[in-house]
DNA sequence: TCATAGTGATTGGTAATGCAAACCAACCTG
DNA sequence: CAGGTTGGTTTGCATTACCAATCACTATGA
């Protein structure tokens, strides 16, 4: 059934789901010191360079249309995002960081690498520089449905 | 104040943090075919081979005791659970998987690394077993809390 | 030994998250 | 321009998670 049934395999897939469960563990506890869901603080971090409209952002976080609506309306009353209409279609709803969400999104990156920069030290420059390039063929292209992005993605997802 | 502020660490921060929501993506769509959240999944995954008790998983989990009690009587209600008592301590609750939670997880774990595979295949076998090392320094000292295994630990958290 | 402090778990209250269904408004197609 | 589609919001519901208070049992010390 499976294509890779082999012991690489189970051992990636092992540490894959394991290092996503401390790197999440990290985000959450970091987020909420800062009063941010998990949610809310990824929305930030994927608008940090991008606009996108409600939908897309729906597609993007793999999450229905009607939780959206209730998270960025949180989000815009603590002064974090700002809603705008699109110019091409009305009904569109396009969501923009705010400088002090933009702020604050970059505040907890620092933080976030802080945090793991224990970790991150038990591992040689090139080493880290061989993981991040070893990780890059699984992401690109992403096993979730993801909008049309108008320009190439990098940063936080 | 970092004490790796280059870019090999921005860049696996970047891919960590990203392989990290592609994963948990990933496993909650597959835990929601199945009415499993993402926690209970873990739980599941965490009880595979283990036996703890309340609090013990609180901590494990890094959520607080009361989030525990509901989140265990769900999970019993539905068979997947029980709840057992310490044979050392009356106020102690044991809580141990079922072979129906048992069969669950382990199905579940099949499905995802079937729903990987077109992402880890894109890595050769070597490569594969080599991000598997390479990700083995940053899981060893957890940077969350967890209690004092009776025995090592392997499989997913 | 027995009162008291501490630990393990549950309960009740509140907020946030997320889905589904119903809905309105704007677009688009014939 | 009528009818269908798409983009968002609203409402209602279950779950998740926290905190504070409570109950039950354990452990301690006078």
């Amino acid at each position: 059934m499976a294509p890779d049934d082999d012991d690489s395999t189970d051992a990636l897939v092992d540490g894959l789901v394991r290092s996503a469960f401390q790197v999440m563990g990290v985000l959450t506890r970091l987020g909420a010191e800062h009063d941010l869901s998990l949610t809310q603080l990824r929305v930030l971090g994927i608008l940090r360079d991008r606009t996108l409209r409600m939908s897309d952002l729906a597609a993007f976080l793999g999450l229905d249309k009607s939780t959206m609506s209730g998270l960025i309306a949180r989000a815009e009353r603590r002064g974090l995002l700002t809603r705008g209409t699109s110019p091409g279609d009305k009904r569109a709803v396009v969501v923009l960081i705010t400088d002090e969400g933009r702020a604050l999104i970059q505040r907890l990156y620092e933080e976030g690498k802080a945090v793991l920069a224990p970790a991150t030290g038990r591992l040689a420059p090139e080493q880290r520089e061989q993981l991040a390039q070893l990780l890059e063929p699984l992401l690109s292209p992403p096993l979730l449905a993801a909008p049309r992005p108008e320009r190439p993605v990098r940063g936080m997802p």
